[in-house]
DNA sequence: TTTAAAATTACAATCGATTGCGTAAAATAT
DNA sequence: ATATTTTACGCAATCGATTGTAATTTTAAA
């Protein structure tokens, strides 16, 4: 591709005998220039097929106009709408999003914050890795001056905005819709305890287990069960104890969700009579497999709204005494076939 | 959030006493530059927590180091995919992603594309939306000097780099699949015509009937099928026809051929044995309905990697006579359940 | 018509990094 | 010790847009 010289204000300038700095002006609508110039000027960049250099004006303004996300996977469905509603408000305000994936790796998901820091990012949008331990890359922005927010899996200690699921509501929902089906013995597989999601999920499993007297039974929570095949294998344990659990809260995904069923499946258990199965986020598939998943829906992209939409407040706000925010979206639960059985709910 | 002054080169060659031209190719690790110096201004830069600002060195350098991608929906399997896949690629090379979606509207995805332009991007990905008649905007990329590329949904007429699934192969082989299992009367749900690749399929369906000799009849041919509900909606038309047919090959996506199971479900059709259902794009849940859907799978985290080595070459490239490259690559069929009857292929 | 006030436009510095060119200093050769 | 080549660094222009201030023109008031 050959380069093109592309036209600037000074060759608007240039071919009508003024300043830059009245094209410039006039290009931002400012009532410092005279209406009639300001046509021709608006004219002529059109003929000359001119394009502001945006790298030219931000650098001037000390600005970047572009946001960084970073996300474990863009192409996991969470995520993916999480930043599709991020895209929709960011591109109304004229903002771009530069998109990084850590995939689940820590080292990844420094290196992919030092690139936005070396952006000049106006602001980092994040949802930590599983495996990160330590927070040194997130302090380094706020150092940096750079608005830090933080969604869905965050790290609690770090005083930022952040956009979050009522974790501990929502499964307690869930669990508490297992033991007023009927479900006695309710396994959980959990999810890594480094993330707090994953620890409010259980949180809320506990609180419905106590609010309904239901004994704590070690033998029942997985750890670390949160893909399809680690669902599956915990599954496969848990159903061959001398005692199965009669129900098994997938905390951690509808995929580990769908290992419980397909292991079900096979073992020949039947789903929800003998077994009742919950999922966490309502991705798609979880709708349309034999029984349907009861699940949780996160809604998503509204999150993603909700994120982008805090930080166009806080930039707006200049109270700089005011505490860094939380918004907590409700999720709500999806009761479908995989819990209801005998017809009551 | 405070506005932090931001260490520069001229912090750094200040703190030193030395000039800021020698900071600069220190960092880029000239040879010009004195090793012992070199690690001074090294250690220093980290010392200040120096961050190169990209803006200002773009700026002189007159590229951007960013793509842009545009696609009609993130949150739709097959674009994460892909963009998950340019991803990969192009942060290796310290190059950014810039990601708008048109939401399958012409409109938008102009203000998309000029956005971009604005963005002095060095290249811009597309996949055009659905209801894009004219490419104006995209001649208009190729006027700015922009590189571009376009990925499955393409405007053939364009003479641009692209990367294509081979949609006629695959569409043949599935539908030749269809014929070779027994079925004789074979439905399809096509996709808008005015998009190359649904236009292809349907090219790939009528090439295998005419092979096999089987007639074409026209009224087993639903337009514009391409959502689940569109799907559902043209199916329940054909099977209600005097003669339905034996199987539905829904060209348009695995959506709608999860339509096509369910009205098959609702009135009580036998999948695979009365009807055989064949869908496009192998999205995740094709997998776990039940029957499983037969389908066509696009490697689109391939195809992403493909789309951004193939804008790397062309950068390296310096032959400029050079005709624009198409690359396609060859879908596979995925053969499940729901085209298997009597255990037959 | 003169003068003050208001509206336009020009000038020049600035944002931060890069780079061609020039020169001083150091290293090597004579 | 002097001449020549290298090496290392400084100077200053540049990328394109923005903006405070100064200069000029226009308009309105006296």
């Amino acid at each position: 591709m050959k380069k093109v010289k592309r036209t600037t204000i000074y060759d608007i300038a240039a071919k009508l005998g003024i300043t830059a700095s009245s094209v410039s002006r006039a290009l931002n609508n400012s009532s410092q220039v005279n209406e009639k110039t300001k046509e021709l000027i608006m004219k002529t960049a059109d003929e000359l097929n001119y394009k502001r250099n945006i790298l030219a004006s931000n650098l001037r303004k000390g600005q970047s106009k572009t946001i960084g996300v970073v996300v474990p996977r863009i192409n996991q469905n969470f995520f993916s709408n999480v930043i599709a509603g991020i895209e929709e408000m960011t591109y109304q305000k004229g903002y771009n999003l530069i998109i990084c994936q850590s995939g689940e790796n820590h080292d990844k998901e420094i290196q992919c914050v030092n690139t936005l820091i070396n952006q000049h990012v106006d602001c980092i949008i994040i949802s930590v890795s599983a495996d990160s331990y330590d927070y040194q890359h997130l302090q380094n922005v706020l150092d940096h001056g750079i608005e830090l927010i933080q969604f869905d899996r965050v790290a609690e200690e770090l005083e930022t905005l952040k956009v979050i699921n009522d974790n501990v509501q929502a499964s307690f929902e869930a669990v508490s819709h297992l033991i007023e089906g009927g479900y006695k013995r309710i396994g959980l597989l959990e999810g890594p305890q480094n993330l707090s999601i994953f620890k409010q999920r259980k949180e809320g499993y506990l609180k419905a287990l106590q609010l309904y007297n239901v004994p704590v039974i070690e033998e029942l929570i997985v750890a670390n069960a949160w893909t399809k095949e680690l669902g599956a294998e915990g599954t496969r344990k848990l159903l061959n104890l001398p005692q199965p659990p009669d129900a098994i809260f997938a905390s951690t995904s509808d995929f580990s969700a769908l290992g419980v069923l397909e292991v079900a499946n096979m073992m020949g258990i039947k789903v929800p009579s003998e077994l009742g199965i919950c999922g966490y986020a309502n991705e798609s598939f979880s709708e349309i497999t034999s029984p349907s998943i009861t699940t949780i829906d996160q809604f998503s992209v509204y999150m993603g709204n909700t994120v982008a939409n805090l930080f166009f407040q806080e930039t707006a706000n200049t109270d700089t005494t005011a505490k860094p925010k939380i918004i907590s979206i409700k999720p709500e639960l999806i009761i479908r076939g995989s819990t209801l059985r005998n017809g009551k709910a």
